[in-house]
DNA sequence: TATGGCCTTGGAGTGCACTCCAGGCAAGCG
DNA sequence: CGCTTGCCTGGAGTGCACTCCAAGGCCATA
């Protein structure tokens, strides 16, 4: 069902059917990780988290003196955020402008939390959307419990 | 933020921001209705319901003498429930494989089974992951309300 | 010194789920 | 009769979120 091409950088492909992608816990009192140690902790591949930062949803990335990324605890916290969103099914576009907000500093408060709170309205939709689905999914599948017709 | 380029059958570009799509209900005794109707029943457009038709995702759907689709409430039932799954963030392509699997008969119960309680579980985790979200959401709108330091 | 591993870049490519277009047919109305 | 409205088709286009490629830099180990 899935063909895995094995490139070099990819780990898990973020399968929104896998359980729970389990993300290795944050090791040590370190504060600078490379990419490859960022995309073991967060489950998103180098590609993602390279894409992330051109588009202005990561604020500056530190480098190292020959150019690599070095990414901190608190770039982490916000990754582990966005993927948060990103689940919410928020589209990236207003992800970015979240983080163009957080970026402008204290004066947006406001609208950060205007948009969070539209953000948890969505969320709160979303779940009794779930409930409503696995209602019907429970009843399709006691049909077919009780091999009766069904379809 | 929406451009609306007034096409002719555009109704609801399924927004999935909004709340409650509120589908009207099905109104009569009839028990077959133009494209048009179904629209506005279901909230899908009209591309998408052909589109659904040419991937195989619907039953054959009846054509009236002059060659126009006539969706039964049968059809308006499958509907719904490919709308349910579709919500799950399950790919077109398994609904199709779903449908398949009704078109074979009896003799596919058990795959079909297997199949909704997979999607049960994705159903189930989804709505663990959003509750997680939820209670990050809460925290930081918590922040923002009393003017915290946060980002 | 060379080989391998990890990282860099800009830009091109992919897959999904629609979404739209152009051209045309049939029915109803003034 | 002409016009509008609603629907038809195959195929092309769109937007999103990645995903990959080719060419190359830096550094450690053999």
């Amino acid at each position: 069902m899935h063909t895995t091409p094995a490139g070099t950088e990819r780990t898990t492909p973020l399968d929104h059917c896998a359980p729970p992608p389990r993300q290795h816990p944050r090791p040590d009192g370190k504060d600078h990780y490379t990419i490859s140690e960022v995309v073991a902790f967060t489950g998103l591949t180098a590609h993602t988290l390279r894409w992330y930062e051109r588009i202005g949803l990561m604020p500056h990335v530190d480098r190292s003196h020959t150019g690599q990324r070095r990414y901190t605890n608190r770039d982490l916290d916000w990754l582990d955020f966005v993927t948060k969103l990103r689940l919410t099914g928020m589209p990236v576009a207003d992800m970015v402008r979240y983080a163009e907000l957080v970026r402008e500093g204290e004066s947006t408060y406001g609208e950060r939390q205007a948009l969070l709170e539209s953000t948890r309205r969505d969320v709160l939709g979303r779940i009794a959307e779930l409930r409503g689905t696995l209602a019907v999914l429970d009843k399709k599948i006691g049909f077919y419990e009780q091999g009766a017709a069904a379809h």
